[in-house]
DNA sequence: CCAGTACGTTGATATAGGTCAAGAAGACAG
DNA sequence: CTGTCTTCTTGACCTATATCAACGTACTGG
């Protein structure tokens, strides 16, 4: 399901729905042009909806406003790995290359800010602080990317599951930095299913399981529902993600 | 061993030995700036030296002119894995922060082309063109690594292996298009150990061993001696690194 | 409230790859 | 050439995780 964007097909929403300007702005590293907003259309994707599909051609470059993506990778033989997991002012989308290397699917509904690749392009290359700053964000992606390569490589799985939860509680409270909630909960909804989890850290869903109710049964954490945690012990838990006996 | 390159060090045989100005050349995409010679020093790193430690502040910033580095990660149980191999015109450290998160290890004997971190960022914001070849820079280098997460997620390990070989090859083929040598020529010979090509895929050494074993007794490779093999089944070996069956 | 469906848990069993150990093959110094 | 060191290969065995299967649980629509 490509998404076009022509340059008339500009939303007014836009102008008025400060959530689609925050994230623009967010993700741009608090700089806002006015340049953008023109090129600007944003969507609404339900759970489940693919975005762009893997080696599919498509000139979108969209920004996250709000919701959950997953960006996957399916092998000839079906199995399948998600190579990074977007939210709320993340990227999808290369600005140089046209070719998807991978399927982006909505975990949970999202609002997207919509650009077209070249037109953004196009921008970011008038702009150099813009540029420097993108530069930044693809550092930052490049370097979480290899972190989780090396618990693909070398953790065992309570560990991968343990830096997971640990990684999702984080992501947690950097969005609570921007939008702050009960800093000191330890209470954790994710949005994950256990199959999503076990193709992002390369096991099975039933070892994800199995993994999830140790650390239950260790009491680092608590299993309140499927998709409902309470972290017990966060010390604890970091050194089981760390390795760190 | 950090490396400090005061402004007064500048190397003149920068201005006198071309590896160094075309490896910076062609780093940066062709373009050649004349401010960056006036801040380069070169170094000679011999095989085995530890160029930055993990953990460590360096304000390095490095251009591979000649020879191999590992970038390693190590666990506190000693647990060790490679999240990326460099050559010739990749770039060794961070533009925007000190501290590093990897151990950047000479693999063989590496001519280096370094910058001071703060001055090299200068350089970039003042010239956007660098700043964009750059961004162009790690986007390739983050898919490389979403690459090689799907391979540690999701592949076996004849098919990491598999895999290994190929990139080798195409590395090798990427550098012959600047240097010619002979394109067709199926034979590899590569500077790994087996521990480091496993520490790369995760697995083990012997496992690395056994799969090369395999693919040689299925005629796909073969094996000349233990650092150097020829491709005998170029489309072959592809399928099998792709789980094409 | 019930049937149907999707998702999660738990148990039994299989297997890919890890671990341990012994040789073989080079590389290098004397 | 010979002994020592390192790296690679090969074999035998073991274990973490995958696979297969059964059962629970929790929404969903009638």
């Amino acid at each position: 399901m490509p998404v076009a964007v022509s340059v008339g097909e500009m939303d007014l929403r836009c102008a008025t729905c400060p959530v689609h300007h925050h994230a623009v702005c967010q993700a741009l590293g608090g700089l806002y042009l006015h340049e953008l907003a023109g090129i600007m259309t944003h969507r609404h994707f339900e759970a489940g909806t693919e975005i762009v599909h893997q080696g599919e051609t498509s000139n979108l470059f969209g920004i996250i406003a709000s919701g959950v993506v997953k960006l996957t990778r399916l092998l000839p033989d079906g199995r399948q790995h998600i190579v990074c997991l977007l939210s709320e002012t993340d990227c999808i989308g290369d600005v140089f290359s046209a070719e998807s290397h991978d399927n982006a699917m909505c975990v949970t509904d999202v609002e997207l800010c919509c650009f077209h690749r070249k037109q953004f392009d196009e921008i970011v290359k008038s702009h150099p602080t813009l540029g420097h700053h993108l530069l930044q964000r693809v550092t930052v992606d490049l370097e979480e990317a290899r972190q989780w390569l090396t618990a693909l490589g070398r953790k065992k799985a309570v560990e991968k599951v343990a830096m997971f939860i640990v990684w999702m509680w984080n992501e947690e409270h950097e969005h609570c930095l921007h939008a702050p909630r009960r800093v000191n909960d330890m209470m954790l909804h994710f949005p994950f299913s256990r199959e999503e989890i076990a193709d992002f850290l390369g096991l099975t869903l039933e070892t994800v399981s199995r993994c999830i109710g140790k650390l239950d049964v260790d009491r680092v954490i608590t299993l309140l529902n499927a998709k409902c945690i309470e972290i017990r012990d966060l010390d604890r838990l970091r050194q089981i993600a760390e390795s760190d006996i």
